[in-house]
DNA sequence: CCGGCGTTTCAGAAATTTCCGAAACGCATA
DNA sequence: TATGCGTTTCGGAAATTTCTGAAACGCCGG
Protein backbone atom coordinates (compact mmCIF):
# COMPACT_ATOMS: atom_id res chain seq x y z
CA UNK A 1 0.00 0.00 0.00
CA UNK A 2 1.47 3.00 -0.96
CA UNK A 3 -0.26 6.52 -0.10
CA UNK A 4 -0.14 9.82 1.63
CA UNK A 5 -0.54 9.35 5.27
CA UNK A 6 -3.52 11.61 5.30
CA UNK A 7 -5.16 8.98 2.99
CA UNK A 8 -3.85 5.86 4.11
CA UNK A 9 -4.95 6.80 7.68
CA UNK A 10 -8.34 6.63 6.54
CA UNK A 11 -8.27 3.79 4.10
CA UNK A 12 -6.97 1.65 6.83
CA UNK A 13 -9.60 2.72 9.11
CA UNK A 14 -12.44 1.86 7.06
CA UNK A 15 -10.87 -1.12 6.15
CA UNK A 16 -11.86 -2.15 10.53
CA UNK A 17 -14.68 -0.40 10.43
CA UNK A 18 -15.94 -2.28 7.51
CA UNK A 19 -15.05 -5.42 9.26
CA UNK A 20 -17.47 -4.09 12.20
CA UNK A 21 -21.05 -3.45 9.14
CA UNK A 22 -21.52 -6.48 6.85
CA UNK A 23 -18.59 -5.83 4.09
CA UNK A 24 -14.90 -7.09 5.07
CA UNK A 25 -11.51 -5.23 5.13
CA UNK A 26 -10.85 -4.73 1.39
CA UNK A 27 -14.64 -3.82 0.40
CA UNK A 28 -14.00 -0.99 2.86
CA UNK A 29 -10.72 0.09 2.30
CA UNK A 30 -11.46 0.34 -1.42
CA UNK A 31 -14.51 2.49 -0.93
CA UNK A 32 -12.61 4.79 1.46
CA UNK A 33 -10.29 5.26 -1.75
CA UNK A 34 -12.87 6.03 -3.92
CA UNK A 35 -14.62 8.50 -1.69
CA UNK A 36 -11.44 10.10 -1.53
CA UNK A 37 -10.32 10.19 -4.71
CA UNK A 38 -11.09 13.62 -7.06
CA UNK A 39 -11.38 11.63 -10.02
CA UNK A 40 -13.08 8.61 -10.74
CA UNK A 41 -10.43 5.40 -10.20
CA UNK A 42 -10.10 1.85 -12.79
CA UNK A 43 -9.90 -1.66 -11.22
CA UNK A 44 -6.16 -1.16 -12.01
CA UNK A 45 -5.29 2.05 -9.87
CA UNK A 46 -6.76 0.36 -6.73
CA UNK A 47 -4.67 -2.46 -7.46
CA UNK A 48 -1.71 -0.53 -7.47
CA UNK A 49 -3.04 1.83 -4.94
CA UNK A 50 -4.04 -1.12 -2.25
CA UNK A 51 -2.23 -4.10 -3.28
CA UNK A 52 -4.93 -6.29 -3.39
CA UNK A 53 -4.83 -8.89 -5.83
CA UNK A 54 -6.83 -7.79 -8.97
CA UNK A 55 -9.64 -10.14 -8.84
CA UNK A 56 -10.38 -9.38 -5.31
CA UNK A 57 -10.80 -5.94 -6.35
CA UNK A 58 -13.21 -7.11 -9.12
CA UNK A 59 -14.96 -8.28 -6.28
CA UNK A 60 -14.90 -5.54 -4.13
CA UNK A 61 -16.50 -3.44 -7.09
CA UNK A 62 -18.76 -5.74 -7.61
CA UNK A 63 -19.94 -5.67 -4.13
CA UNK A 64 -19.79 -1.46 -4.03
CA UNK A 65 -22.01 -1.27 -7.23
CA UNK A 66 -24.50 -4.00 -5.69
CA UNK A 67 -24.43 -1.92 -2.75
CA UNK A 68 -25.37 0.66 -4.97
CA UNK A 69 -22.64 2.80 -2.58
CA UNK A 70 -19.99 3.14 -5.90
CA UNK A 71 -21.20 4.28 -9.23
CA UNK A 72 -19.52 2.75 -13.18
CA UNK A 73 -18.39 6.23 -15.10
CA UNK A 74 -16.63 6.10 -18.59
CA UNK A 75 -13.78 7.90 -20.58
CA UNK A 76 -14.16 8.36 -24.64
CA UNK A 77 -12.44 6.28 -26.01
CA UNK A 78 -11.21 4.08 -23.02
CA UNK A 79 -13.17 0.77 -22.61
CA UNK A 80 -11.82 0.40 -18.66
CA UNK A 81 -14.31 0.80 -16.45
CA UNK A 82 -13.85 3.72 -13.66
CA UNK A 83 -15.46 3.59 -10.24
CA UNK A 84 -16.62 6.63 -8.25
CA UNK A 85 -18.92 7.27 -5.56
CA UNK A 86 -21.57 10.17 -5.44
CA UNK A 87 -20.26 13.90 -4.75
CA UNK A 88 -23.22 14.54 -2.96
CA UNK A 89 -22.81 12.85 0.70
CA UNK A 90 -26.37 13.16 1.40
CA UNK A 91 -26.89 10.99 -1.48
CA UNK A 92 -24.67 8.46 -0.05
CA UNK A 93 -26.19 8.38 3.30
CA UNK A 94 -29.77 7.93 1.59
CA UNK A 95 -28.35 5.10 0.09
CA UNK A 96 -26.28 3.47 2.75
CA UNK A 97 -29.77 4.09 5.33
CA UNK A 98 -31.72 2.36 2.11
CA UNK A 99 -29.34 -0.65 1.61
CA UNK A 100 -29.08 -1.90 5.20
CA UNK A 101 -32.30 -1.69 5.93
CA UNK A 102 -33.11 -3.75 2.94
CA UNK A 103 -30.54 -6.59 4.26
CA UNK A 104 -31.08 -6.19 7.84
CA UNK A 105 -34.82 -4.74 8.19
CA UNK A 106 -36.53 -6.47 6.08
CA UNK A 107 -36.01 -10.01 6.39
CA UNK A 108 -37.17 -9.65 10.08
CA UNK A 109 -40.07 -7.80 9.47
CA UNK A 110 -40.95 -10.38 6.89
CA UNK A 111 -40.25 -13.39 9.27
CA UNK A 112 -42.17 -11.84 11.44
CA UNK A 113 -45.43 -11.22 9.68
CA UNK A 114 -45.01 -14.86 8.78
CA UNK A 115 -44.32 -16.28 12.32
CA UNK A 116 -47.49 -14.02 13.30
CA UNK A 117 -49.26 -15.82 11.39
CA UNK A 118 -49.40 -18.98 12.41
CA UNK A 119 -51.39 -20.59 15.90
CA UNK A 120 -49.40 -20.80 18.94
CA UNK A 121 -49.40 -24.17 20.06
CA UNK A 122 -49.01 -23.94 23.55
CA UNK A 123 -47.97 -21.09 26.39
CA UNK A 124 -44.79 -20.36 25.53
CA UNK A 125 -45.47 -20.11 21.80
CA UNK A 126 -48.17 -17.89 22.93
CA UNK A 127 -45.99 -15.80 25.16
CA UNK A 128 -43.49 -16.09 22.21
CA UNK A 129 -46.20 -14.86 19.66
CA UNK A 130 -46.54 -11.64 22.10
CA UNK A 131 -42.97 -10.89 22.30
CA UNK A 132 -42.65 -10.96 18.60
CA UNK A 133 -45.82 -9.30 17.62
CA UNK A 134 -44.64 -5.99 20.11
CA UNK A 135 -41.26 -6.38 17.82
CA UNK A 136 -43.01 -6.25 14.74
CA UNK A 137 -45.06 -3.33 15.77
CA UNK A 138 -42.36 -1.30 16.98
CA UNK A 139 -40.49 -1.75 13.67
CA UNK A 140 -43.12 -0.95 11.38
CA UNK A 141 -43.79 2.55 13.67
CA UNK A 142 -39.28 3.02 12.85
CA UNK A 143 -39.77 2.08 9.05
CA UNK A 144 -43.40 3.44 8.48
CA UNK A 145 -41.22 7.14 9.84
CA UNK A 146 -38.26 6.72 8.07
CA UNK A 147 -40.40 5.99 4.71
CA UNK A 148 -41.63 9.49 5.34
CA UNK A 149 -38.66 11.33 6.38
CA UNK A 150 -36.60 9.43 3.56
CA UNK A 151 -39.04 11.59 0.61
CA UNK A 152 -38.02 14.80 2.05
CA UNK A 153 -35.85 17.38 -0.21
CA UNK A 154 -32.33 17.49 1.36
CA UNK A 155 -32.81 20.69 2.49
CA UNK A 156 -35.86 19.79 4.65
CA UNK A 157 -33.92 17.33 5.88
CA UNK A 158 -31.30 18.88 7.39
CA UNK A 159 -33.91 21.69 8.82
CA UNK A 160 -35.30 19.31 10.32
CA UNK A 161 -31.95 17.39 11.51
CA UNK A 162 -30.90 20.82 12.64
CA UNK A 163 -34.18 21.83 15.31
CA UNK A 164 -33.43 18.29 16.68
CA UNK A 165 -35.93 17.64 20.01
CA UNK A 166 -36.59 21.51 19.48
CA UNK A 167 -39.45 20.38 16.84
CA UNK A 168 -40.85 18.77 20.45
CA UNK A 169 -41.42 22.33 21.33
CA UNK A 170 -42.98 23.51 17.93
CA UNK A 171 -45.64 20.63 18.81
CA UNK A 172 -46.22 22.01 22.31
CA UNK A 173 -46.90 24.96 20.79
CA UNK A 174 -49.11 24.09 18.33
CA UNK A 175 -50.94 22.16 20.49
CA UNK A 176 -51.97 25.10 23.03
CA UNK A 177 -53.23 26.94 19.97
CA UNK A 178 -55.30 24.10 18.14
CA UNK A 179 -56.78 22.11 21.01
CA UNK A 180 -55.45 23.54 24.32
CA UNK A 181 -55.67 20.40 26.62
CA UNK A 182 -55.26 17.39 23.89
CA UNK A 183 -52.25 15.90 22.42
CA UNK A 184 -51.38 16.22 19.19
CA UNK A 185 -52.22 13.21 18.20
CA UNK A 186 -55.83 13.60 18.44
CA UNK A 187 -56.61 16.73 16.88
CA UNK A 188 -53.89 16.68 13.84
CA UNK A 189 -54.77 18.95 11.33
CA UNK A 190 -52.63 18.06 9.21
CA UNK A 191 -53.07 14.14 9.55
CA UNK B 1 -31.80 -27.84 19.35
CA UNK B 2 -35.09 -28.53 20.75
CA UNK B 3 -37.53 -25.80 20.52
CA UNK B 4 -41.34 -25.39 19.30
CA UNK B 5 -41.35 -24.65 16.03
CA UNK B 6 -42.38 -20.47 16.12
CA UNK B 7 -39.18 -20.12 18.34
CA UNK B 8 -36.59 -22.21 16.79
CA UNK B 9 -37.83 -20.16 13.20
CA UNK B 10 -37.12 -17.32 15.19
CA UNK B 11 -33.84 -17.99 16.57
CA UNK B 12 -32.48 -19.60 13.67
CA UNK B 13 -33.44 -16.29 11.78
CA UNK B 14 -32.10 -13.91 14.50
CA UNK B 15 -28.81 -16.20 14.36
CA UNK B 16 -28.27 -15.42 10.69
CA UNK B 17 -28.76 -11.77 11.07
CA UNK B 18 -26.80 -11.52 13.70
CA UNK B 19 -24.15 -12.67 11.47
CA UNK B 20 -25.07 -9.75 8.99
CA UNK B 21 -24.45 -7.29 12.08
CA UNK B 22 -21.36 -6.98 14.11
CA UNK B 23 -22.21 -10.55 16.49
CA UNK B 24 -22.21 -14.10 15.62
CA UNK B 25 -24.63 -16.47 14.78
CA UNK B 26 -24.37 -18.18 18.58
CA UNK B 27 -24.59 -14.89 19.99
CA UNK B 28 -27.58 -13.86 17.46
CA UNK B 29 -29.73 -17.18 18.70
CA UNK B 30 -28.81 -16.84 22.40
CA UNK B 31 -29.94 -13.57 22.08
CA UNK B 32 -33.31 -14.09 20.04
CA UNK B 33 -34.46 -17.12 23.59
CA UNK B 34 -34.15 -14.82 26.05
CA UNK B 35 -35.71 -12.26 24.33
CA UNK B 36 -38.36 -14.71 23.50
CA UNK B 37 -38.56 -16.51 26.66
CA UNK B 38 -41.15 -15.44 29.50
CA UNK B 39 -38.78 -15.89 32.52
CA UNK B 40 -35.19 -15.19 33.05
CA UNK B 41 -33.04 -18.28 31.83
CA UNK B 42 -30.00 -19.55 33.52
CA UNK B 43 -26.53 -20.99 30.90
CA UNK B 44 -27.10 -24.49 31.43
CA UNK B 45 -31.47 -23.70 30.35
CA UNK B 46 -29.38 -22.32 27.23
CA UNK B 47 -26.75 -24.80 26.69
CA UNK B 48 -30.18 -27.30 26.85
CA UNK B 49 -32.15 -25.47 24.43
CA UNK B 50 -29.54 -24.67 21.71
CA UNK B 51 -27.35 -26.94 22.25
CA UNK B 52 -24.20 -25.20 21.98
CA UNK B 53 -20.89 -25.97 24.42
CA UNK B 54 -20.83 -24.40 28.19
CA UNK B 55 -18.40 -22.26 27.62
CA UNK B 56 -19.53 -20.76 24.16
CA UNK B 57 -22.55 -19.78 25.78
CA UNK B 58 -20.91 -18.20 28.96
CA UNK B 59 -18.46 -15.91 26.17
CA UNK B 60 -21.78 -15.18 24.12
CA UNK B 61 -23.75 -14.14 27.57
CA UNK B 62 -20.27 -12.56 28.47
CA UNK B 63 -20.64 -10.45 25.04
CA UNK B 64 -24.44 -9.37 25.55
CA UNK B 65 -24.29 -8.03 29.02
CA UNK B 66 -21.13 -6.31 27.43
CA UNK B 67 -23.50 -4.29 24.91
CA UNK B 68 -25.97 -4.42 27.76
CA UNK B 69 -28.58 -5.52 25.47
CA UNK B 70 -29.27 -8.31 28.28
CA UNK B 71 -29.51 -8.09 32.54
CA UNK B 72 -28.27 -10.33 34.91
CA UNK B 73 -30.91 -12.04 37.63
CA UNK B 74 -31.00 -13.99 40.46
CA UNK B 75 -33.34 -15.75 42.39
CA UNK B 76 -33.48 -16.25 46.11
CA UNK B 77 -31.64 -19.45 47.10
CA UNK B 78 -30.00 -19.93 44.02
CA UNK B 79 -26.21 -18.97 43.30
CA UNK B 80 -26.63 -19.40 39.46
CA UNK B 81 -26.69 -16.49 37.30
CA UNK B 82 -29.68 -15.49 35.09
CA UNK B 83 -30.07 -13.85 32.43
CA UNK B 84 -32.79 -11.57 30.44
CA UNK B 85 -33.45 -8.99 28.70
CA UNK B 86 -35.97 -5.88 29.22
CA UNK B 87 -39.67 -6.11 29.11
CA UNK B 88 -39.70 -2.92 27.45
CA UNK B 89 -39.03 -2.46 23.84
CA UNK B 90 -37.91 0.84 23.20
CA UNK B 91 -35.52 0.28 26.04
CA UNK B 92 -33.95 -2.37 23.94
CA UNK B 93 -33.84 -0.26 20.88
CA UNK B 94 -32.15 2.73 22.74
CA UNK B 95 -29.35 0.20 24.10
CA UNK B 96 -29.19 -0.85 20.77
CA UNK B 97 -28.46 2.58 18.81
CA UNK B 98 -26.42 3.93 21.92
CA UNK B 99 -24.24 0.79 21.43
CA UNK B 100 -24.04 0.88 17.24
CA UNK B 101 -23.02 4.49 17.71
CA UNK B 102 -20.38 4.20 20.11
CA UNK B 103 -18.55 1.11 18.19
CA UNK B 104 -19.48 2.15 14.60
CA UNK B 105 -19.78 5.86 14.50
CA UNK B 106 -17.70 7.36 17.42
CA UNK B 107 -14.12 6.01 16.56
CA UNK B 108 -14.48 7.42 12.93
CA UNK B 109 -15.95 10.98 14.37
CA UNK B 110 -12.74 10.66 16.49
CA UNK B 111 -10.34 9.54 13.63
CA UNK B 112 -11.85 12.13 11.30
CA UNK B 113 -11.16 14.81 13.98
CA UNK B 114 -7.28 14.08 13.96
CA UNK B 115 -6.86 13.31 10.56
CA UNK B 116 -8.33 17.10 9.98
CA UNK B 117 -5.92 18.63 12.46
CA UNK B 118 -2.77 17.77 10.12
CA UNK B 119 -1.65 20.02 7.44
CA UNK B 120 -1.88 18.60 4.01
CA UNK B 121 0.90 17.97 2.10
CA UNK B 122 -0.42 18.28 -1.37
CA UNK B 123 -3.50 18.60 -3.46
CA UNK B 124 -4.74 14.85 -3.30
CA UNK B 125 -4.17 15.36 0.68
CA UNK B 126 -6.34 18.61 0.20
CA UNK B 127 -8.99 17.44 -1.60
CA UNK B 128 -8.81 14.67 0.45
CA UNK B 129 -9.23 16.42 3.75
CA UNK B 130 -12.36 18.59 2.10
CA UNK B 131 -13.83 15.24 1.32
CA UNK B 132 -13.16 14.25 5.31
CA UNK B 133 -14.65 17.40 6.44
CA UNK B 134 -17.70 16.84 4.54
CA UNK B 135 -17.83 13.69 5.96
CA UNK B 136 -17.30 15.00 9.32
CA UNK B 137 -19.77 17.78 9.40
CA UNK B 138 -22.58 15.21 8.28
CA UNK B 139 -21.89 12.66 10.90
CA UNK B 140 -22.09 15.29 13.44
CA UNK B 141 -25.40 16.84 12.53
CA UNK B 142 -26.93 13.05 12.62
CA UNK B 143 -25.16 12.36 15.97
CA UNK B 144 -26.55 16.02 17.22
CA UNK B 145 -30.03 14.69 16.28
CA UNK B 146 -29.98 11.67 17.56
CA UNK B 147 -28.33 13.32 21.11
CA UNK B 148 -31.49 15.44 20.91
CA UNK B 149 -34.03 12.87 20.63
CA UNK B 150 -32.42 10.38 22.52
CA UNK B 151 -33.73 12.16 25.52
CA UNK B 152 -37.14 12.83 24.82
CA UNK B 153 -39.79 10.93 26.88
CA UNK B 154 -41.17 7.37 24.85
CA UNK B 155 -44.18 8.41 24.99
CA UNK B 156 -43.20 11.96 23.25
CA UNK B 157 -40.66 9.99 20.76
CA UNK B 158 -43.79 7.52 19.44
CA UNK B 159 -45.83 11.04 18.99
CA UNK B 160 -42.70 12.06 16.86
CA UNK B 161 -42.51 8.75 15.17
CA UNK B 162 -46.00 8.67 14.14
CA UNK B 163 -46.04 12.13 12.73
CA UNK B 164 -43.43 11.08 10.36
CA UNK B 165 -42.82 14.01 7.69
CA UNK B 166 -46.19 15.39 8.72
CA UNK B 167 -44.26 17.45 11.39
CA UNK B 168 -42.74 19.03 7.86
CA UNK B 169 -45.97 20.40 7.95
CA UNK B 170 -46.37 21.59 11.47
CA UNK B 171 -43.31 23.61 10.65
CA UNK B 172 -44.78 25.03 7.71
CA UNK B 173 -47.61 26.02 8.89
CA UNK B 174 -45.82 27.38 12.20
CA UNK B 175 -43.70 29.50 9.93
CA UNK B 176 -46.68 31.37 7.80
CA UNK B 177 -48.08 32.01 11.52
CA UNK B 178 -45.05 33.64 12.72
CA UNK B 179 -42.95 34.71 10.06
CA UNK B 180 -44.46 35.14 6.80
CA UNK B 181 -42.39 34.39 3.48
CA UNK B 182 -39.34 33.46 5.88
CA UNK B 183 -37.89 30.07 6.79
CA UNK B 184 -38.25 28.21 9.54
CA UNK B 185 -34.72 28.26 10.99
CA UNK B 186 -34.41 31.57 10.33
CA UNK B 187 -36.48 32.80 12.77
CA UNK B 188 -37.19 30.45 15.19
CA UNK B 189 -39.06 31.26 18.48
CA UNK B 190 -37.91 28.06 19.72
CA UNK B 191 -34.57 27.79 19.52
C1' DC C 1 -9.61 -25.38 55.32
C1' DC C 2 -12.54 -28.38 52.39
C1' DG C 3 -16.08 -29.66 49.04
C1' DG C 4 -19.53 -28.42 46.00
C1' DC C 5 -21.29 -25.62 42.55
C1' DG C 6 -21.13 -22.45 39.05
C1' DT C 7 -18.35 -19.33 35.97
C1' DT C 8 -14.38 -18.16 33.21
C1' DT C 9 -10.18 -18.96 30.73
C1' DC C 10 -7.44 -21.12 27.32
C1' DA C 11 -5.28 -23.79 23.65
C1' DG C 12 -6.24 -26.20 19.94
C1' DA C 13 -9.82 -28.03 16.47
C1' DA C 14 -13.29 -26.91 13.25
C1' DA C 15 -15.64 -23.93 10.32
C1' DT C 16 -15.97 -19.93 7.74
C1' DT C 17 -14.38 -16.15 5.24
C1' DT C 18 -11.08 -13.90 2.62
C1' DC C 19 -7.74 -13.77 -0.84
C1' DC C 20 -4.87 -15.03 -4.73
C1' DG C 21 -3.39 -16.51 -9.48
C1' DA C 22 -4.62 -18.79 -13.49
C1' DA C 23 -7.81 -19.60 -16.77
C1' DA C 24 -12.13 -18.48 -18.97
C1' DC C 25 -14.94 -15.17 -20.74
C1' DG C 26 -16.93 -10.94 -23.39
C1' DC C 27 -16.70 -7.58 -26.39
C1' DA C 28 -15.14 -4.29 -29.36
C1' DT C 29 -12.18 -3.53 -33.49
C1' DA C 30 -9.32 -4.85 -37.36
C1' DT D 1 -13.14 -14.58 -37.36
C1' DA D 2 -8.81 -13.39 -35.02
C1' DT D 3 -6.72 -10.20 -31.65
C1' DG D 4 -6.22 -7.30 -27.81
C1' DC D 5 -7.82 -5.53 -23.68
C1' DG D 6 -10.29 -5.71 -19.70
C1' DT D 7 -13.50 -8.26 -16.49
C1' DT D 8 -15.15 -12.29 -14.11
C1' DT D 9 -15.01 -16.93 -12.43
C1' DC D 10 -13.09 -20.57 -9.79
C1' DG D 11 -10.37 -23.95 -6.99
C1' DG D 12 -7.54 -24.05 -3.53
C1' DA D 13 -4.37 -21.56 -0.02
C1' DA D 14 -4.20 -18.51 3.78
C1' DA D 15 -6.12 -16.04 7.43
C1' DT D 16 -9.58 -15.23 10.62
C1' DT D 17 -13.31 -16.37 13.45
C1' DT D 18 -15.93 -19.50 15.99
C1' DC D 19 -16.45 -23.31 18.98
C1' DT D 20 -15.25 -26.95 22.16
C1' DG D 21 -13.64 -29.63 26.28
C1' DA D 22 -10.67 -29.56 29.97
C1' DA D 23 -8.71 -27.23 33.48
C1' DA D 24 -8.47 -23.21 36.48
C1' DC D 25 -10.78 -20.13 39.19
C1' DG D 26 -13.87 -18.00 42.80
C1' DC D 27 -17.16 -18.08 46.20
C1' DC D 28 -19.98 -19.79 49.80
C1' DG D 29 -21.57 -23.02 53.52
C1' DG D 30 -20.00 -26.53 56.46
Amino acid sequence: MNLPPLIQTFVLHFGEMGSRWGINRTVGQIYALLFLAPEPLCADDIVARLGFSRSNVSMGLKELVAWNLVQLRHKPDDRRDFYTTPDDLWQIVRTLVEERKKREIDPTLTLLRETLMHEPASDEERHAQARMREMHELIELLTGWYDDVRRLETERLVQLLTLGARVQKVLEWKDRLVAPGRRAADSDPTA
